[in-house]
DNA sequence: CCAAAAGTGTTGAAACTACACCCATGG
DNA sequence: CCATGGGTGTAGTTTCAACACTTTTGG
């Protein structure tokens, strides 16, 4: 095959930034670079695109390698592409963000160098990546709110409670228990199941489940998630 | 300098998805393609990023070249990467929408192969352009609903029958007179001038102005724009 | 029995929807 | 005087925000 586009190139790479709720906290996965620059920073997980991947496949791949995370919800951010943001040649960067179920915080990145940070604890990171980290924030905290993305870091079954507390921990304030359960069971997304929770010290509560189908049909007919 | 990302690299390339208001419908811009791949068909005016500029530089800089447009508002909407969208070789392509006032419709485009199209004209598009045509198009009209987009699309001072007509032909559906305009001043982000349009065939209208400094202060306050 | 979270209704204020007529101008 | 879009108010309905007490479990 020809190459038609002989100009010199930016290199291409992907960042993540992956959220998970933990201990009703949100917090952000971090690696610790090796080497140089920023040798010994904190950063955003990532890594270069290849020639037969795109960059989804990429930033997936870069997960699963340098956090063992997969099966994550992964979505595109933004792409940053700043003269100066890598000091060794140019290098345009997609960033994702991504949500990860609460199993996996503990499960999946054993055998790495990653680590979770609360928002509060996150020290200063290599390149551009609080800019990026910046950014996923503000989208989590305005999409969490017309997009049912909050389901995506909760386990399959959770309580009207967790689901609570986990609006509360990404909006960054409290929120009305009667009032948001009003809000939540009259959109009809949330499937009732017949079971409680159990082994805690308190009154068990229900169980509930993201009801996916039922939100797409809803949406096919005009529906409007919002919390 | 060394070279430390010595991989085989993608080209890096802006497509460019450009809105405008004209005769009340909404409209984009298309240019015709001289070369191959799919030479004579329309496409997204649109270009190779250069290693001394950014990708939002690279959209302005090849509106400019094809289109005679400057002035513009841009945002990025997203980064295709699918490994075919290039029949030639592996082209990534940050794609961005941009927005602009009536007058440069008229004046604009004049040394160019470059035409308005209603959106119900629109051919079928080179590369992946159809599908980036229809995700713009989408975005435009999620954004423009929280977002006080619409201003981009008029000139500075504007009837709210201008205004009103915008969000009809974005939404694709009629509005309301009064509500709408209850609803937009109740906001207080339109400055009330002291002019009135002129030279119409019917009573005239009182003309307003966005009033941006206001919208920033209150929007710290916490204040949303809704319509 | 204590601690902890689950669960449940009402009320006043604000916003939303639907709807019809007169006004000012140019031709 | 006609055609055209500009401009205005109300009433019924729905949604929103604020607020306190009882229940169930484990320890």
């Amino acid at each position: 095959m020809s190459h038609t586009y002989e100009f010199p190139r930016p290199a291409l790479a992907v960042d993540c930034v992956v959220f998970a709720i933990d201990e009703g906290a949100l917090k952000v996965l971090l690696v610790q670079r090796g080497a140089e620059p920023f040798a010994s920073d904190w950063a955003l997980p990532g890594g270069f695109v290849r020639l037969e991947e795109t960059t989804d496949q990429a930033a997936l791949r870069e997960l699963r390698e340098e956090t063992g995370l997969s099966q994550v919800f992964l979505e595109q951010l933004y792409t940053f592409s700043s003269l100066e943001r890598d000091p060794r040649e140019r290098v345009v960067s997609v960033a994702h963000y991504a949500l990860v179920r609460p199993a996996a915080v503990q499960g999946g990145t054993d055998a790495s160098q990653a680590r979770w940070f609360a928002l509060s604890e996150v020290p200063p990171l290599a390149f551009d990546h609080d800019g990026i980290l910046t950014m996923a924030l503000e989208r989590l905290r305005g999409k969490v709110r017309y997009q049912p993305l909050g389901f995506e870091l909760l386990p399959p079954k959770f309580t009207l409670g967790q689901l609570q507390r986990l609006y509360e921990a990404i909006l960054g304030r409290e929120l009305d228990k009667r009032n948001f359960r009003r809000a939540f069971l009259r959109m009809g997304i949330l499937e009732e199941l017949d079971e409680m929770q159990d082994n805690v010290s308190h009154r068990p509560s229900r169980l509930y489940r993201f009801h996916r189908a039922e939100y797409k049909r809803l949406v096919k007919r005009g529906f409007n998630f919002e919390i």
